[in-house]
DNA sequence: TTGAAAGCGCTAACAC
DNA sequence: GTGTTAGCGCTTTCAA
C-alpha cells in the first residue's frame, strides 16, 4: 500500500499554478514550443501560436519570472538606487524612469542607499548582483571604491546627476544653473549676493550636483568681479529645516546680505519661511532665488532655475533599455535644458534708507 | 579531438561568478552544508560554519536569488503597490515600509498603479505573481474585481490607508481626522464651513479616505445643527493645482464662506496660494484647515490635523514581516493617532463689517 | 517548424 | 552534522 507523501511545506498554502507543461499538454505541444510562442519567435506557425496562446489564457498561466531567469539569465527588472526615497527631485525621476521601464516590461526593484555605514554595506553586500538587468542610479556621491562595485556588476548603467566617468549620464548643467541664478540677481543691481548650500558631508563629499552649483556661484560671482564677496553657508540638515535654520544662522551676523541662492528649491523654501517669520520682506528686504523647479515654488512665489525631473528619469531609462537591446552602445551623456522661471521672490536690492 | 563549446550567449559578457559548487569546493564539503551554513542552520558545526563563510567570502560568493527562489519558493521581495508615485503621502509611507523591511533582508518591488486601463491591466496581468512574497498596497481604491485578484494571490497582504475586509490594514481614523478640523473651526466660532475634496473619480469611485473625510466633515457639521450649511466642492485636479482651482472656484460665487476644511494639506495649500494672489487675508477674511501634515504645511502656516505618514508603512511593514514568519495570523487593523497641529491660518470668523 | 534533453543554481527531503 | 538525490519551472541548444 502506498502512502501519499506529504507536499512540500511551501506548496501547502498555495493552489498550485499552472506550469508550462500543463499548457503543453493541453495544446497538445511540447513546452518549448509554449516558450516559444508566447514570447513571440518568429518561426512558430500562426496555428501553433493561437493553440498555444488559448491554452496559456485558458489555464491563466504566465512564466514563472524565477524560472526564465534562471534559465536565459535575464530578470526583467531594473535596480533603481535613489539616496532618499522621499525627496522631491528623487521621487520625480524614478517617476519618470518608472513609466518607460514598465512601458517596457521592466519592473522596478527600489534601493535606498542610506549614508554612511548603510551605504558602505550595500555597495558590499551589493543586493543587486544577480537580481537586476541593469542599475539606475541617481546622483548619488560615490567614493571610488562604491562605483568600482557598480562596475564590477558589469551590467548597463545609467546615472541621473552626477556624471561618472566612462558611464552614461543623463543631468543638466548644474554649474549653469546657478551661474543663471545669479546672473538674474546680478541683473537686478544685487552685489552682496550669499549662496545656502545641503549639508557638507563629513567625508567632504557631498553630491557631485551641490559641488556643481557651487562652483556655478563662484564663476558668476568671480566674472562679476564680486570674488571677495563669494560666501556659502552650508546647511546643518536636509530640505526645508535646513534652509530655515541657514538662514536664522545668516540673521545672526551682524550685517544681512541683500539676496540669497540657494543650492535647490527646498532650502530656498525653508530660507523664505524663517524670513516671513521674522517680518524680513521678500524681495523687499532680501531677494531669494532657488534652483529645481520644485512643485511648491509657486506656493511661496518663489523665483527658480527649474530642471525637467521626470523627462531626466524617462531618458535615463530610455537610454538603459537601448543599452539592454545593443550591448555594445558606448557611455554617453545627455544635459538637459534649464530654464529660470522668473516669480515674486526676487526683485531690486534693498538699499540703506539713506536717513 | 573535442572541440570546446562556445558558452551560452548570456555568458559570454560576464566573468562567471562563484557558484554553490565552487564554494563546496574549496571548503570541502557538499553543497547543502554551504547552504545550511550560509542561512545560519543551527545543525552546522562552528568549524565548518566558519571554513564555509570563508570559502564564500573569499569567493564573494552569495547565492543567486533566481535560483534559491525556485528552489525555495521564496522570493525575499514585497511588492508595494502606490497609486501614485509622486505624491508626498506614498513617498512616506514607502520610506517608512522600506527601511523595516530592508532591515529584514526584503527588496522592494515598487508597482505603480496608474488610473483607469491601466490599472485594469495591471490586476490582469497581476505582474505581482510569482515575483514576491508578500503585497503591501497604499489606499488604493480597488474594485470588488481588483480585490479579487489581490487575494487570489493568496500571500500576505496589508493594505495602508483603506481597509480592505478581510484583510490586514494600517489607517488613522479618516472621520474622526475631519472631525477633529471642524470642531477647530466651530470652537473658534465658523459656522459658515466649505470642504474642499480631491478629484471625484469618474466611477464615482474614489480613495476610501476621501469617502471617510467627507464624512467626517458632514457628521460633525451635523451634529452642531448646520447640517444645512454642508457644503463640498471637488477639485478638478490633484494636489495644489486642484486646491487652487477649487478655491478660485469658490472665490466666484457671490459670497464666500468664513473657513474651509481641506480634505488633504496639498489641496490646502494650493487654496492658500489662491487665496494670497486675490490678497484675501488668510485667516482674517477666511480660514483655512488641512489634513496630513505635509512637510510643507509648516511654510504656509497651515493648521493640519497631521497623521503619522511614514510610521504608518513602518508598522504595515512589520504586520506583514509577521505574518510571513507566522503563516497563521488572522486580519488585524490598526488605527494610528492624528494630532491637531495649530497654526496660523485659522483664527476667528470674519465678520461683515457693521457699516 | 517542432521536440528531446540538458541545464540554469540553488534548497529540501531523506538517509546516514 | 553532513552528503545524496531530486527537483523548482523555465530556456536553449541540438537534432529531426
Amino acid at each position: 500500500m502506498n502512502v501519499v507523501p506529504d507536499p512540500p511545506p511551501h506548496a501547502v498554502r498555495r493552489p498550485r499554478r499552472a506550469s508550462i507543461l500543463d499548457v503543453a499538454a493541453l495544446a497538445g505541444v511540447s513546452a518549448s514550443t509554449v516558450s516559444r510562442s508566447l514570447r513571440g519567435h518568429s518561426s512558430i506557425s500562426a496555428a501553433t501560436r493561437q493553440r498555444v496562446h488559448e491554452a496559456a489564457q485558458q489555464l491563466s498561466y504566465s512564466a514563472s519570472p524565477q524560472a526564465s531567469g534562471l534559465a536565459s539569465g535575464r530578470t526583467l527588472t531594473i535596480g533603481v538606487v535613489v539616496p532618499f526615497v522621499t525627496r522631491w527631485f528623487f521621487v520625480n525621476v524614478v517617476a519618470g524612469a518608472y513609466e518607460v521601464l514598465h512601458e517596457a516590461g521592466y519592473d522596478v526593484l527600489l534601493y535606498h542607499l542610506g549614508t554612511g555605514e548603510a551605504r558602505d554595506r550595500f555597495f558590499e553586500r551589493m543586493p543587486l548582483s544577480r537580481r537586476v538587468d541593469a542599475v539606475l542610479t541617481l546622483t548619488v556621491p560615490l567614493t571610488e571604491e562604491h562605483t568600482l562595485a557598480l562596475r564590477a556588476l558589469d551590467m548597463p548603467l545609467v546615472t541621473v546627476g552626477a556624471a561618472l566617468p566612462g558611464v552614461s549620464c543623463v543631468r543638466i548643467d548644474d554649474v549653469g544653473a546657478t551661474r543663471t541664478a545669479v546672473h538674474h540677481l546680478l541683473h537686478q543691481g544685487h552685489e552682496d549676493i550669499v549662496m545656502i548650500t545641503g549639508v557638507e558631508d563629513e567625508a567632504d563629499f557631498g553630491f557631485a550636483s551641490s559641488r556643481c552649483r557651487r562652483e556655478g556661484y563662484r564663476e558668476a560671482m568671480e566674472a562679476a568681479g564680486l570674488g571677495s564677496r563669494i560666501d556659502v553657508v552650508s546647511a546643518a540638515t536636509y530640505g526645508i529645516e535646513g534652509g530655515a535654520a541657514a538662514m536664522a544662522a545668516l540673521m545672526d551676523r551682524p550685517t544681512l546680505p541683500t539676496a540669497v541662492v540657494a543650492e535647490y528649491d527646498e532650502l530656498a523654501i525653508g530660507a523664505i519661511r524663517t524670513l516671513r517669520r521674522a517680518s524680513i520682506a521678500v524681495p523687499g528686504r532680501m531677494s531669494v532665488i532657488g534652483v529645481d523647479g520644485h512643485e511648491m515654488a509657486s506656493v511661496v512665489d518663489l523665483t527658480t532655475v527649474a530642471q525637467p525631473v521626470q523627462e531626466q528619469g524617462a531618458v535615463a531609462a530610455r537610454m538603459l533599455l537601448d543599452t539592454l537591446a545593443d550591448a555594445e552602445a558606448s557611455p554617453t551623456e545627455v544635459v538637459l535644458p534649464t530654464r529660470l522661471t522668473v516669480r515674486g521672490s526676487t526683485g531690486t536690492p534693498w538699499s540703506r534708507p539713506s536717513n
